[in-house]
DNA sequence: GTTACTGCAAAGGCTTTGCAGTCTG
DNA sequence: CAGACTGCAAAGCCTTTGCAGTAAC
């Protein structure tokens, strides 16, 4: 866990390292998505700052969480949003994700099969099915990459 | 692995046993969805049936799609959509997702850090990550199903 | 002083909703 | 033949884009 000032530093250093200019907004935001742990959505991070820093725009906002998970700084994660995706498959099995394409393939394997629920989870929480998520590039991605050159 | 007349009759018990009645258009849909491996979304679909069945509408697909998964005929994945959601915590852990609310606990377990990615993906892929992604219903929502009634 | 960033406004993509007509059981 | 399902159209929610003004380095 980093405290404040840490991860200040790291913020800037961050940016500094990707060439990005060290703005008010991206400081707010960038502290306002850290206090929040509820892996908060665009619109939830609005509605926390925009009380109190009602001049950053929607947009700015939008762009601004972008260019940080393109830069590493923040991730974006797997969640079952409006967009939905489907599968007939029910049995539990595994899931490999490219970041890039979002393509999503499904694999076995009988030894993370064995995995098991923490008891302190099972015993809070109604548990409906576990899987392994693998984030990769695919290897389709990974050829477009080197085509592309640099 | 299921064959197609075994997949008709399942989804015919299933539809049965929840008080659906049996469609053209639920039965090409399933079909559909079963067909397509790639974890499609909706529009996915739409383009593969449309072109052999023009005379489904969107709208259905969509509120069949919705139907199904509430029986539990088929499943929705969690994925990067375009609704995204951030996170500061760059570090590998593990989430507990709630099928109702959508809520995204964190959770550390020492134990499930140990998983290792079975090697054939390895060499096939460039894994960026990995996680345990548990799907339950979380206490807060139980409550509700209990005062809900029923 | 440049270049990158911000804010506004408009557009675009997808899902949801309401209602009248149709079909299943 | 009643109740459930479908299709159409419109609305709603978010994200993305283009452009002019502004601020960081």
């Amino acid at each position: 866990m980093m405290n404040n000032n840490e991860r200040l530093e790291y913020f800037k250093e961050q940016c500094r390292k990707h060439g990005l200019k060290i703005t008010m907004q991206r400081l707010i935001i960038y502290q306002a998505l850290a206090d929040d742990r509820s892996h908060p959505c665009a619109d939830d991070i609005y509605q926390r700052i925009h009380r109190e820093y009602p001049n950053i725009s929607y947009d700015t906002l939008n762009r601004t969480l972008l260019t940080f998970s393109r830069i590493g700084l923040i991730k974006t994660i797997s969640h079952h949003g409006p967009k939905r995706r489907f599968d007939t498959v029910i049995a539990d099995h595994h899931h490999l994700c490219c970041i890039r394409c979002h393509k999503i393939i499904d694999f076995e394997s009988e030894e993370l099969d064995q995995i098991t629920v923490p008891d302190r989870i099972k015993d809070k929480y109604t548990i409906l099915g576990k899987k392994v998520v693998i984030e990769c590039i695919c290897d389709e991605c990974m050829k477009k990459d080197k085509k592309g050159g640099k």
